[in-house]
RNA sequence: GGGCGUAUAGCUCAGCGGUAGAGCACCUGCCUUACAAGCAGGGGGUCACAGGUUCGAUCCCUGUUGCGCCCACCA
């Protein structure tokens, strides 16, 4: 039995010494290289067939911002389930991508070389930025040179990204990483829309798009905010032959001018005489219809509205309905066309119109308002008035309605039929936490439009589409030229179409290609396939696809979860994975989100500097599914704690000279009972780990590593150190390293560089491509009753009370302790006397007395004898 | 206005139809040969409010209020 004294294999694999000091400086740089150069969490190809793989389909960070504590929480999440799932024996397939095309990217590269884009320009070689960017005075570039800085910048900040997300210790195959301006995510974007296209679940239309002027661009549902917005009330009148005015109220009389209609609602008694008949618009004199329709609201301002082309998104339900003109005067860049509008015809119209024209929206609205008060057609001042307006959530201008020609893909807003296919695809996916799938269907079933996947910008993915120019030179958007699939990717912009050639480009009769790219969505709803290999790797892609995982913020449930359903709902006719879990936000101080754009996120560098990484995984690990939890750096402290007393607890359990064998034959029943507790850990760990409660697997692993470390390890310490005998220390030995080695597996998830390098000491390979403990284990199935241990602790706690009490150091010797208690819990006691004894430093006897009650705590009495001699 | 969540110690959070819990913070002690970045002990709560069900409610039901997120509100 004495294992010590004499080499064993695990003697001869030890890797390290144990240091005197342990610490936790240095380990992220140690084991993350380690990690990379043995390929630990590689997928293995071999694999058999789905069944043993587990997939996870992670958000790709969009890289144009920074990771904060926020962001860090989240993934850390998803790498706790993939660690749990991989020790459980799973081929983890984990892949990462960078959401590194799009607009975020674009105004990044706009802000950070103090460059612009000008599809105008001509490409020039070498193109230097300047050298002080200057925000007010950008250089113009050629959409090639521009796109070439987009990707300069990327690659830099990707960089810094995967150093983070390296040193947060994500389990990531990094051989797997995707991007999505890559050519494998644009070649599968471009696939996609094809299929879709050809399967009509694509299509372009021209219609009223809801439109940013700032970046001059269409902006779809998901991506618009209602917010506050600051605005006057203005009282117009509008005229009619005998008879008294009729005024209006509007935020925004500078549409006067392309007013198509007056709306009342047809039960309103107040202008019920006016519908058939016009009225005649102030200043600008335009016949105007007066209608009716049921979304007018009688209580709103004088309860008759003005609809323009296009105020707001009730003005093109009337103008669809009501079957209105088009009379748009707003222009893509935010200011009023410089044509004078046909339908103004009056000569003082006509001057007013001179005024406006080339104006942005604001500007018109002061000269509007100056021409109402002089034509007498304002009554009274305007009233201030806080009113929501539709932001595009990463403007800072209010949207407008343009109509212009975009690419759609139908996502349920506008067909019934599809959308109840749809929610019910989101109640095949298991949810964590559940009450996540009401965000989904909630959002679903508030669609009210199509999924705008066109935008008019530069770096993104290119439709692969072209036109036919006709003799005039006139694109027929109705004979689209498509891409074949087997030339993906392809740029339109520089490559002709199929039977065509080069010179034909914008040559009457020749093509032109598709102006547009694709929104970062219509590229970021396909990671799973991309990730997976769809239609270039079909093994890969059975082994992965459904994926068994996608994991996010609750905030994208709208966007990047809903519209992963859709692709997915129309390629395959399944989900893209069978569960979502969904993290919560770190909130600030003041319990407002965490955001980088709102300025109050912390990055997590410092963090890692100051704490380690492990303790600021164990703060995330902390935060349950689909809570929001407020950031408090004194949380940082207590995983810190708990990585540093793995460290200590493991260098005393081996400096023993502790080996894992033989656990289960230990003779002493406070060390079974240990085991027994152990196993019931292991048990309520994994259960709630498989659960994805991985708050609760760690507080279940750490709750009884503290009882191990201060009180199993205090009663058993003397006996280890052979002060009963060698028999008695091996048992003690034998248990300490049974558990420390369980322990440690069922921390690694959490702290995976602490549980590592102690597993460095002593095991061979990573503790992370170990075994996940199970309950039948021999070692933990040793069959004893673990209230032993619990009895014992509860005696020697009320013998350290007693010292603590008196003021006195736990070395204080104790003459003689008394204890009383229900002869069951005493039978208990009675058979862990001696290391109690040896734990409290009691020189005398412990006598145990019947208290004849069934149940209750158990009463120490303890006579010190340094407080009796003083 | 609609949906979802949430309210328990100073803070962050567990919990449960039957004596209210943990960690942090605070207080009192202790250099104890794994760990002073440690250890031992201690104080601290009308479980948001009001009703109801029950022998019994922090827990279940109803309502109210506060907070958070999502959606809708643009005349």
């Amino acid at each position: 039995m004495t294992t010590s004294e004499q080499p064993t294999p695990t003697d001869l694999h030890r890797r390290a010494a144990i240091p005197d000091r342990p610490g936790l400086e240095g380990l992220e740089a140690k084991w993350r290289e380690i990690w990379e150069e043995r390929g630990v969490y590689r997928f293995d190809r071999a694999v058999a067939d789905r069944s043993a793989v587990y997939a996870i389909d992670t958000p790709p960070p969009t890289v144009s911002g920074t990771l904060h504590v926020g962001s860090v929480c989240s993934y850390t999440h998803t790498d706790l389930i993939a660690r749990f799932q991989r020790m459980r024996g799973k081929e983890v397939f984990y892949p990462m991508g960078w959401d590194d095309n799009g607009l975020p990217t674009e105004r990044r590269v706009q802000n950070f070389f103090g460059v612009r884009c000008d599809p105008a320009m001509p490409y020039v070689e070498d193109f230097v930025p300047p050298e002080k960017p200057d925000p007010k005075n950008q250089v113009p570039v050629s959409r090639r040179n521009f796109i070439e800085l987009c990707h300069r910048l990327t690659e830099e900040d990707e960089k810094l990204f995967e150093d983070v997300w390296r040193t947060l210790g994500l389990s990531v195959d990094w051989s797997l990483l995707y991007t999505t301006i890559g050519d494998h995510a644009r070649a599968t974007s471009q696939r996609a829309f094809l299929r879709n296209f050809a399967r009509g679940e694509a299509y372009q239309a021209e219609a009223p798009t809801v439109w940013d002027v700032t970046f001059q661009t269409a902006v779809a549902q998901a991506e618009q905010e209602a917010r506050d917005h600051p605005g006057h009330f203005h009282r117009v009148a509008f005229h009619r032959d005998g008879g008294d005015p009729i005024y209006i109220e509007t935020t925004r009389p500078e549409l006067i001018a392309s007013c198509v209609a007056l709306i009342a609602h047809p039960d309103d008694q107040r202008y019920e005489s006016l519908f058939g008949t016009t009225v005649r618009s102030p200043v600008f004199g335009v016949e105007i219809p007066v209608r009716s329709h049921p979304a007018a609201e009688p209580d709103k301002g004088s309860g008759i509205a003005m609809c323009c082309t296009f105020g707001d998104v009730t003005d093109v339900q009337w103008w669809r309905e009501l079957d209105l003109p088009m009379r748009t005067l707003i222009s893509r860049n935010g200011r009023f066309q410089r044509e004078l509008p046909d339908w103004i015809t009056s000569d003082d119209g006509k001057q007013v119109y001179e005024e406006l024209a080339g104006k942005t929206v604001f500007s018109a609205r002061k000269a509007m308002v100056e021409a109402l008060k002089a034509a007498g057609d304002l009554d009274g001042e305007p009233t201030p008035t806080q009113r929501k307006a539709l932001f595009y959530e990463n403007g800072d201008k209010p949207l407008e309605i343009v109509s212009s020609r975009q690419w759609y893909i139908k996502n349920g807003g506008r067909d019934p039929e599809l959308r109840g296919q749809l929610v019910a695809r989101g109640a095949e996916i298991d949810w964590t936490p559940d009450h996540m799938r009401h965000r989904y269907i909630n959002w679903v079933d508030g669609l009210n439009s199509d999924w705008l996947i066109s935008r008019q910008r530069y770096f993104g993915v290119a439709f692969p589409v072209w036109y036919p120019l006709d003799d005039s030179g006139e694109p027929d958007y109705s004979q689209p030229i498509l891409a074949d699939e087997s030339r993906l990717p392809v740029d339109p912009a520089s490559e002709a179409p199929e039977g065509h050639d080069e010179a034909q480009r914008g040559q009457p009769g020749g093509f032109m290609a598709d102006p547009d790219v694709m929104d970062t969505w219509a590229t970021s709803s396909l990671t799973p396939q991309i990730a997976a290999g769809w239609e270039v790797d079909q093994k890969l892609f059975d082994q992965t696809f459904p994926m068994d995982l996608c994991t996010q913020a609750h905030e994208i449930i709208r966007t990047w979860l809903f519209s992963r359903v859709v692709r997915s709902h129309f390629e395959h006719g399944t989900t893209p994975w069978s569960h979502a879990m969904i993290s919560g936000f770190i909130l600030d101080p003041d319990r407002k989100k965490m955001s980088k754009s709102k300025g109050n996120a912390t990055t997590p560098a410092g963090l890692f500097d100051k704490y380690g990484a492990d303790a600021v995984r164990w703060r995330a690990a902390m935060l349950r599914p689909g809570l929001d939890s407020p950031f408090d750096e004194a949380q940082m402290k207590v995983g810190r704690r708990l990585a540093m007393k793995v460290l200590n607890a493991s260098r005393f359990v081996l400096g023993l000279g502790a080996v894992e064998s033989d656990a289960w034959k230990t003779s002493e029943p406070i060390d079974k009972a240990m085991l027994r507790a152990l196993r019931q850990t292991v048990d309520a760990t994994t259960e709630a780990f498989a659960a994805y409660d991985y708050t609760t697997a760690l507080e279940t692993a750490e709750r009884f590593f503290w009882t191990f470390c201060d009180d199993y390890v205090e009663l058993v310490k003397e006996r280890a150190y052979g002060s009963r005998g060698e028999q008695e220390a091996a048992s003690a030995k034998a248990a300490l390293a049974a558990a420390l080695s369980v322990q440690l597996r069922l921390l690694a998830p959490f702290l995976p560089f602490v549980t590592e390098e102690v597993w460095s000491w002593w095991q061979e390979g990573s503790i992370h491509l170990s075994a996940w403990p199970v309950p039948d284990d021999d070692i933990t199935a040793v069959p004893h009753d673990p209230d032993v241990l619990f009895a014992a602790a509860e005696v020697l706690a009320g013998i350290r009370g007693a010292k603590s009490t008196a003021k006195v150091s736990m070395r204080t010797e104790v003459s003689t302790v008394r204890v009383s208690g229900p002869k069951t819990r005493l039978e208990l006691v009675s058979r862990a006397l001696d290391d109690i004894r040896a734990a409290g430093r009691v020189t005398g006897e412990i006598e145990l007395v019947d208290s004849e009650l069934d149940t209750g705590d158990l009463l120490v009495d303890s006579e010190l004898v340094a407080a009796a001699s003083a």
